[in-house]
Order: C-alpha cells, then sequence, then structure tokens
RNA sequence: GGGCGGUUAGCUCAGCGGUAGAGCACUUCGUUCACACCGAAGGGGUCACAGGUUCAAAUCCUGUACCGCCCACCA
C-alpha cells in the first residue's frame, strides 16, 4: 500500500461536519424512492422554541436517528420528520421576560406586537435547535419540517376544534381552575406539582347567631374565609347533631353562613367542620353545586385580594366592638394573598375568634413554568370531555396495538386513561392557536374557520368578538403525528406514512402528549398513531441530581460535541439506555467514548497498514478454505456479535447492543485476533486469509456500529476497499453473516488456548519477566495442537518444546495443559510462594464447596444431570490444578499441606 | 395515602434459579513498527436487611429500611 494518510489520533470534529454535509448532499436524509421497501417512519416529539437543547435532547433525538439508521440498514424506507412546537406558556414567559428585562411591559405592547415578537424569537431559537440537532449527526428529513403554527397546521388544529365542539366534545364550563397568578393563565392538573411545605393550620371559631355556642373550624388559608359561604359538617358526625341548618356568623365579614351537612368533610380531622369556599377551592366548589351556594370571589388573576363581590356582604351592625368591618375590609383590597393572610390572622386574633395556631404539613400546588404557587380560582373555560375519546384508546393500549417499552408503562399509561377527567383547553394567553369561537351579539357561540365562516354560519346575527382565549399546547401537539403529514389534506405522505412506527420520549409527558395523540390519531385518522411507544431513561447529573439550567446543574451537549464528537456523546448516553429509568451523566464516560471511537480508529488503520493494494473492486470476501482455529473462532464470534446486536436493536436495549459491540472489538478483534494473526500478517505468503477476515469483521462491525456512531464509521468505511454496495456506509444493507460462521468447536478451541496463555502470562508475572520479552525456551504437556503456536506466540515464548525440563522449572496447568517454564535460579521465590499459596487456598476452598454439594444426597437425587455432570468435572479439574500447585511449592521449598484449608 | 423503579467491587452499571461480571479508578510490570485516548498481570463484593420457597437464591415469594420517580380533592 503506498501512501497512508490516517494519523494516529482520530479526529472527531472536522470528520463529523464533512460526512454530515456529504450525506446530505446526496439526499440520504429523504426516503428511499424505492417505494417497493417496507416503511418505517418516526414524527419526532418537536423540541420546544424555548432555547437550545439539553442532554435529555442529546439521548432522545440520537435515538431517533440510531433507529432510523438502523432500519435503513435493514432495507426500509426511513422517514424521520422533525419539527417545532411552539409551546404557548412555555414560550411566551421566555419572551416575556426578555421583554422585560428590556424594559418594556408585555401588557402595554399588546396582542399583535407581541406576537410579533415571538415569531422574531422563534426563527432565532428554532434556528440554533436544528442546528443541534445536525451536530448530533440527526439524519433527519429536513425538507418536511413542521412547526406547530404552521398554517397548514393551524387548520388541522380548526378543524379538530369545530369537529369536537360540534360533537359537544368540547364546551364551555365555570370550575375552578388552577390559576397561575403570575402568567396570569390557567393550566391543566398535569402541568402542576404538589409540594408539601411546612405550613400553619388555623382553628377560628364561627359563633352561631343565636348566642347558642359556636363551631371551630380548621383552615391552611384564612385569607380565602372572607369568600366563605357555608360550614359543612359530615352528616354522621353527633357533635354537630341538631345544629345543622343553624346560623353562623363568619368572623370579620359578619355574612351569615348555614351550618350544612355534606358528605366532604371528614368527620375524623380536627373538629370535622370545614369552611366552605366555593371560589377558591376544588372540592368547597362541589360542595357549594350540591347545595346551590353562592361562590363570591376575593381573589384575583394576579392572587390579590379583591373585595367587590364581599363588600354587599358584610354587616357592620352585628359586629361589636366598634370594628369597622367594611373599611377593614376595604383596606385589604389590592393586598397580595400572603400580606392578606397576616392581617386577617392578626384581625382575628384581636377579636378573640383564632383559637389556635398549629404547625402543619400542607400541600401545595406549583406551576411547572413559573414555579409559582396555583391559586384555585373559579372561572370560564374550554373544556374537553375525554372519557369517550379513552375507550378506544385504552383498547388500543390493552390489545396491544401499541406497546410501551419498557412495558411497565402500559401501567401508567392505562392507570391515567381509566381515571380521566375533564381537559381544561383554553389559555389566557397570546402565543397560540387562538380559540375558533365567535360570540354573536346576543351571546351565542360559533365554531368557525374563521370570521368570514362564523358569519355566513351565524344566520343572520352580527359576529362581534373571537373568543380571547389560545389553546393548550398539548391540543395542537396532540395531532403531530398526522397534522405534520398534511392532515386534514389527503396527501400522499399521509397516507404512506401514517401510522408512524414508533414514538420515543420520555416518561413525564405519557400522559400529557403520548396519551392525547393516541386519542386524536385514533379519533380523527380512525387508526393509532405509532405502534411503538420507547420511553427512554431521564438523563441525571454525576452524582444523580436532577439537570436543570436554573439549578446549574445542566451540562451543555455543543461543548462536549465540540471537544470529543458527537459520536462519543452518542455512545455515553445510548450505552446506558436499556430498561432503567435513570442514567447518569459524567465527563468521565465521555472520555471513554472518546477513548472507545480512537480504539476503533487505530484497529482498522492498523487493519489497513496491513491490506496488500486496497484498490477498491478487489473482493475481500473470507474464502472458507484454508481457515485456522482462530478464524473460524473470529467468525463464529461474529455471527454471534450480529446476532445478539440485531435482537438488542430490535427490542430497544441499546444498552446490551453497545455492551456486545464493545467486548467483540475491544477483547476479541483487538486483544486476540489481531495479536493472534501479527505474525501471519508480516508474512506475504501468509497474509491473506487473517487480511480477509480481519476486513470481513470491520466490515460487519462498521455496519453495525452505524446507527450509533455514525460519523466515526463512515469516515472509517470510506477508507475500507470494500464498495461493492454504495458510496456511503449509511446506505449499505445491514450484514449478512453467513450460518455456515458459527462454530462452536472453534469457541471451545479458543476459549482453552486463551485460558492456557493468561496461566503462563500470570506465571511469567509472578516470576517478573517482563511482559512482551520473548523467553528463550518452554515446556508443556498435554494436548495443544496446532494451538501450541498461538500459545507460543501469545506467551512470548522463543521455543515450546513438549516434555519436561532438565534442571529447575516452575509450572501452571490451566484447561488440562502443564506448561514447564525453566528456572535458573533468578527468581523472587518468595513471591511466588505467597501467590501459588494464595492459589491453593481459592482452589481449595472452591473443591471443597462442590465437593460438599456433591455429597448431598438431595443434590444428587434433584439436581439436573449436566448441573452434576458439571460439578464433577469441576472437581476433577480443580484437582489437578492443586496437586500442580502443591507441587510448585514443593519445588520452591515450601510445605503446602501447612496451607491447605481445613 | 396508592403505585413504579432502585439498593451487586471505591465509582457507574450488567447479571435475574446452578454458587458473582464489565468499564472506570487502584496496585505491579511494560513504550514491540495500530492505538499510552495503549498493552499484560493483579487486588477488591457475607449481591440493603429479615423471613420463606427450593437439592440449590444476587436471581422467585413475603415483609422492612433507605434513595428516586409518578399518581391522589383531606380542610
Amino acid at each position: 500500500m503506498a501512501e497512508f494518510d490516517m494519523p494516529p489520533r482520530y479526529d472527531a470534529a472536522s470528520t463529523e461536519s464533512k460526512w454530515y454535509a456529504r450525506w446530505e448532499e446526496a439526499g440520504l436524509f429523504q426516503p428511499d424512492p424505492d417505494e417497493s421497501k417496507p416503511k418505517f417512519s418516526i414524527t419526532i416529539p418537536p423540541p420546544n422554541i424555548t432555547g437550545s437543547l439539553h442532554m435529555g435532547h442529546a439521548l432522545c433525538y440520537p435515538i431517533q436517528d440510531m433507529l432510523g439508521r438502523y432500519q435503513r440498514l435493514r432495507g426500509k424506507r426511513v422517514l424521520i420528520l422533525p419539527g417545532q412546537d411552539h409551546a404557548g406558556i412555555a414560550t411566551q414567559s421566555v419572551v416575556s421576560k426578555q421583554l422585560k428585562k428590556e424594559g418594556i411591559n408585555p401588557a402595554e405592547l399588546g396582542r399583535e406586537k407581541f406576537v410579533e415578537r415571538v415569531w422574531e424569537w422563534r426563527k432565532e431559537s428554532g434556528d440554533t435547535i436544528l442546528k443541534q440537532l445536525r451536530a448530533l449527526g440527526c439524519a433527519f428529513d429536513w425538507t418536511r419540517t413542521r412547526f406547530t403554527l404552521d398554517p397548514q397546521y393551524h387548520d388541522a388544529v380548526l378543524k379538530v376544534f369545530i369537529e369536537w365542539f360540534e360533537r359537544r366534545l368540547i364546551f364551555r364550563g365555570k370550575r375552578v381552575v388552577n390559576w397561575d397568578p403570575v402568567l396570569r393563565t390557567s393550566v391543566s392538573d398535569i402541568e402542576t406539582e404538589r409540594q408539601t411545605i411546612r405550613g400553619k393550620l388555623y382553628h377560628i371559631r364561627y359563633d352561631f347567631t343565636d348566642g347558642s355556642g359556636s363551631v371551630t373550624i380548621a383552615t391552611t388559608r384564612p385569607e380565602t374565609m372572607l369568600a366563605d359561604v357555608a360550614v359543612a359538617v359530615h352528616p354522621s358526625d353527633k357533635r354537630y347533631e341538631g345544629k345543622v341548618g343553624k346560623t353562623l356568623r363568619l368572623p370579620l365579614v359578619g355574612r351569615e353562613l348555614p351550618l350544612i351537612a355534606d358528605i366532604y368533610p371528614d368527620p375524623n380531622f380536627g373538629t370535622g367542620a370545614v369552611k366552605i369556599t366555593p371560589a377558591h377551592d376544588p372540592n368547597d366548589y362541589q360542595v357549594g353545586q350540591r347545595h346551590n351556594l353562592e361562590m363570591p370571589v376575593v381573589l384575583d388573576e394576579r392572587a390579590r385580594v379583591t373585595v367587590k363581590e364581599i363588600l354587599p356582604f358584610v354587616k357592620n351592625p352585628l359586629l361589636g366592638g366598634g370594628f369597622d368591618a367594611g373599611g377593614f375590609i376595604e383596606s385589604l383590597d389590592g393586598l397580595d394573598r400572603y400580606e392578606a393572610r397576616k392581617r386577617i390572622v392578626a384581625a382575628l386574633e384581636e377579636s378573640g375568634e383564632m383559637e389556635k395556631i398549629e404547625d402543619h404539613d400542607i400541600n401545595i400546588i406549583v406551576s411547572d413554568r413559573s414555579k409559582e404557587v396555583i391559586e384555585p380560582l373559579l372561572s370560564e373555560q374550554w373544556f374537553c370531555d375525554q372519557a369517550k375519546l379513552a375507550e378506544p384508546a385504552i383498547e388500543a393500549v390493552k390489545d396491544g396495538r401499541i406497546k410501551f417499552t419498557p412495558e411497565r408503562y402500559n401501567r401508567i399509561f392505562l392507570d391515567w386513561m381509566e381515571n380521566i377527567h375533564e381537559w381544561n383547553i383554553s389559555r389566557q394567553l397570546w402565543w397560540g392557536h387562538r380559540v375558533p369561537i365567535y360570540y354573536t351579539e346576543d351571546g351565542d357561540t360559533i365554531a368557525a374557520l374563521s370570521w368570514e365562516d362564523a358569519e355566513s354560519k351565524a344566520g343572520g346575527k352580527t359576529i362581534v368578538r373571537q373568543d380571547d382565549d389560545v389553546l393548550d399546547t398539548w391540543f395542537s401537539s396532540g395531532l403531530w403525528p398526522f397534522a405534520t403529514l398534511g392532515w386534514p389534506e389527503e396527501t400522499l405522505d399521509l397516507k404512506e406514512w401514517y401510522p408512524t412506527s414508533v414514538l420515543v420520549t420520555d416518561r413525564n409527558i405519557i400522559n400529557l402528549w403520548v396519551a392525547r395523540m393516541i386519542m386524536m390519531g385514533l379519533d380523527f385518522m380512525g387508526d393509532i398513531p405509532f405502534q411503538d411507544v420507547m420511553i427512554y431513561a431521564t438523563v441525571l447529573t454525576e452524582d444523580g441530581k436532577r439537570m436543570s439550567k436554573s439549578l446549574g446543574t445542566g451540562v451543555d451537549p455543543m461543548g462536549i460535541i465540540e471537544t470529543k464528537g458527537a459520536d462519543a456523546l452518542r455512545w455515553t448516553l445510548m450505552s446506558q439506555t436499556g430498561q432503567n429509568q435513570d442514567i447518569r451523566y459524567s465527563d468521565k464516560k465521555t472520555d471513554d467514548a472518546r477513548n472507545w471511537a480512537n480504539k476503533i480508529w487505530n484497529a482498522t488503520r492498523f487493519i489497513l497498514m496491513n491490506t496488500p493494494d486496497p484498490q477498491a473492486g478487489a473482493s475481500w470476501e473470507v474464502k472458507e478454505e484454508g481457515l485456522e482455529t482462530v478464524d473460524r473462532w473470529l467468525l463464529s464470534r461474529l455471527h454471534a456479535t450480529e446476532k445478539t446486536v440485531r435482537e438488542a436493536y430490535d427490542a430497544y436495549d441499546l444498552q446490551t447492543a453497545c455492551q456486545t459491540l464493545y467486548q467483540f472489538f475491544w477483547n476479541d478483534v483487538c486483544d486476540w485476533y489481531i495479536e493472534i494473526s501479527k505474525p501471519r500478517l508480516q508474512d506475504d505468503a501468509q497474509k491473506e486469509i487473517p487480511t480477509r477476515c480481519l476486513l470481513t469483521c470491520i466490515d460487519v462491525f462498521l455496519k453495525m456500529l452505524h446507527p450509533i456512531m455514525p460519523h466515526l464509521t463512515e469516515e472509517l468505511y470510506s477508507h475500507l476497499p470494500i464498495r461493492d454496495e454504495s458510496e456511503f456506509l449509511m446506505d449499505c444493507k445491514w450484514p449478512d453473516v453467513k450460518a455456515t460462521y458459527l462454530d462452536p468447536d472453534a469457541e471451545t478451541d479458543m476459549a482453552l488456548t486463551f485460558d492456557i496463555v493468561s496461566g503462563i502470562r500470570a506465571l511469567r508475572h509472578d516470576l517478573n519477566l517482563t511482559p512482551m520479552k520473548v523467553l528463550p525456551i518452554a515446556y508443556f504437556q498435554g494436548e495443544l495442537g496446532t494451538l501450541a503456536e498461538i500459545v507460543r506466540t501469545q506467551a512470548w515464548i522463543g521455543e515450546l518444546r513438549p516434555g519436561i525440563p532438565e534442571g529447575g522449572y516452575l509450572s501452571t496447568t490451566r484447561s488440562g495443559v502443564e506448561v514447564h517454564i525453566p528456572i535458573e535460579g533468578l527468581l523472587d521465590s518468595e513471591k511466588l510462594l505467597s501467590s501459588a499459596k494464595r492459589d491453593l487456598d481459592k482452589l481449595g476452598r472452591e473443591r471443597d464447596s462442590i465437593r460438599e454439594r456433591l455429597s448431598n444426597q438431595q443434590f444428587v437425587e434433584r439436581a439436573k444431570p449436566e448441573v452434576i455432570e458439571r460439578a464433577r468435572g469441576d472437581i476433577e479439574r480443580l484437582q489437578k490444578s492443586i496437586r500442580e500447585i502443591e507441587e510448585r511449592i514443593v519445588q520452591l521449598g515450601g510445605d503446602p499441606r501447612s496451607q491447605i484449608h481445613q
């Protein structure tokens, strides 16, 4: 071979960008035009346009790329459709923050200007994300990139909304919803998080108006008492027998409240009496509905006190002591909820109606987006009734048309779906799909495609306005698998690629997103949106913490890609991806992955250095005649590796695939085969067979590894003298490893050989013989056959002769073969003795334990025959080794008896 | 309150009925013309705990503890 252009260090950075550009230029990211091939499609979870990608993305998207590349090799037509999500709340809050930093109040900017501003941001963030996905090596079809606010996508959203509205699955209702007082919008239950904090439980006395005593209630939120409309007790609660129906006086306010009986209060908690504030608590709301109670509001959309609905009920004359209730309540107007709480508590303490205050663990609800404490608030919202939609979705998972991996997530999905609630789909935001509801002059609601459409549907009435709210982001992203393919148009893409093959996502959005896609897909397409749902692990920090930008625990994937390569990062994350729910990222692991890439690089480099005239066109296929045991062993290992890796990929078990590839390549190919083959490779007359074996191996190996480390493998493939399929490895066929390569005998023979070689190397080490320095002569007894030559070279022995040396020697016995090394009085006998005694002790113990088992009547009677057989074989071999070591100890002048474990 | 994961060598994790493995780290030795981002050898674990099933348990069952995640309307 003439000039050699592979440096001894693999340079990931330049290689990766080079190949990415070439693949794209060659059109390899678009589906193969050959329509006869089976299809494989993914619509990727659209990343939010809220900034840049994080480590979770650096796992999620490469997994999908990996699946696409694997299926492409397997001969499928592959479409991986990328895109982005407008992410209503998240994006609006990012842009609002930016504006505030610039001193602009978003509210004053107005809806139109604000939305314009978000589009600018969308461009910026969107571009960043696309660039990062490319840097990760993702072979996605960029010509089909979609955005959830594209005009065509908007049509899909409208169609769904209008149809569901007409089917009465979407309706308007007044409910207590989760209100985010910072973002000033409602959010759904799954966009909130529960937390337990140390708080107080306030016990407040409510007196009967007739002076016949009082009822004490307990509350964690005294500020809402201003809007109380009743006190409830359980009907069975004997403490309140005869009192239900009487009237209580609300402290500070003076309003008269009925004492009502309802099943809601738990008689075993506190006094068993609960204050009822329907506008600010979901449970109280239920009670309020059951008893037809009023629902005054006392906190506004910023969670500040608003008293206008309270003041009319203030009953000053009833309050004694000159307390000016009206004045007090007015003084609270506009106060923050926590400040109001302080003042109310103080007032109650002064009036003597605060009976006690205890420490108490209270549950609060926090908004995922703003991290602010949610205020349950009575408001009018749009809802979607999911109950009927859920049924076919549940069926689809139960009958296995949709399968979650790992399987346990089926249960998570079903548990949620079987207890599904109404879905609040409206958000009080500007950024998103505006609710396509139009109001007529007399308040009728019309769902329509546009203002004009609404007018035509209005039957002569005038349309006065469109609803101001926008739809929950998940309402639109739920349509992703088909809206991205052109729905509601009957496009070719839709026909061709729906249903998609697999959804790859993280477990946090199974209910939020996956469930919606399944319901919406089944309802509108009449078919499941995907067959498999692969839930991948959450990427944690090195010490098991959550990666988070705000905590400063995040690691930027792009930094790693620049220094160590996308392939190294992909390997780091994917090689940990199995059934586990979390994985840990560490820089150390990416170092290891980088070293792994370098190892592959150098081994390939070595193979090529030894390939005579690696001209394109020549066939380097293995000829099955003339193979030595070690060659057959290698091919057999290759066969086993291909099978395991393929099955692991099919099962989304990337951990097993990676581990198998790693062991095969590093141990079998590099540590053994290449080392064993070096003498033959250096001999022109003999080098053909090992070269063919190695080239075949590397070819198959690169194809198997390509889905995980695409750039490195593509680069190395380009150096191989094998070009019979395609210019690109990416476009090749998955290797077909011949069944005839399977050779159990060769595997057994080589296992024995390796064992013997290791034994000799260990003995050499004990003799302080420098590794790899050739020892002139050694002797052996036993069956080695043609393998003797391998033992000789691999144990670095000049001449390996049958028999026993004259004069002093030391021996090792492995796999029934004794090897004797002559000693010439230059030994560290003490070290040898102690190591021999250690071995003896260990083997003795092992032998004893097996003996014990074999002497157990029950074991011999009931254990499987092969197990017993193996135990007998083990004991025989151990016995032999023990005798050998005892001899060695004697040779060294020691006493083996004294060391035997009794 | 309910559910799901996890607890194996110093670290990160495999193994999931036949008596414990890998990578990294560590110790010793070694720069031979693929690779020191390397090679050879080695030390290191009563497999969280307690019961049970079994001839045999890290592996199956039942509890307990701790860590993490999810779900849930107790003021």
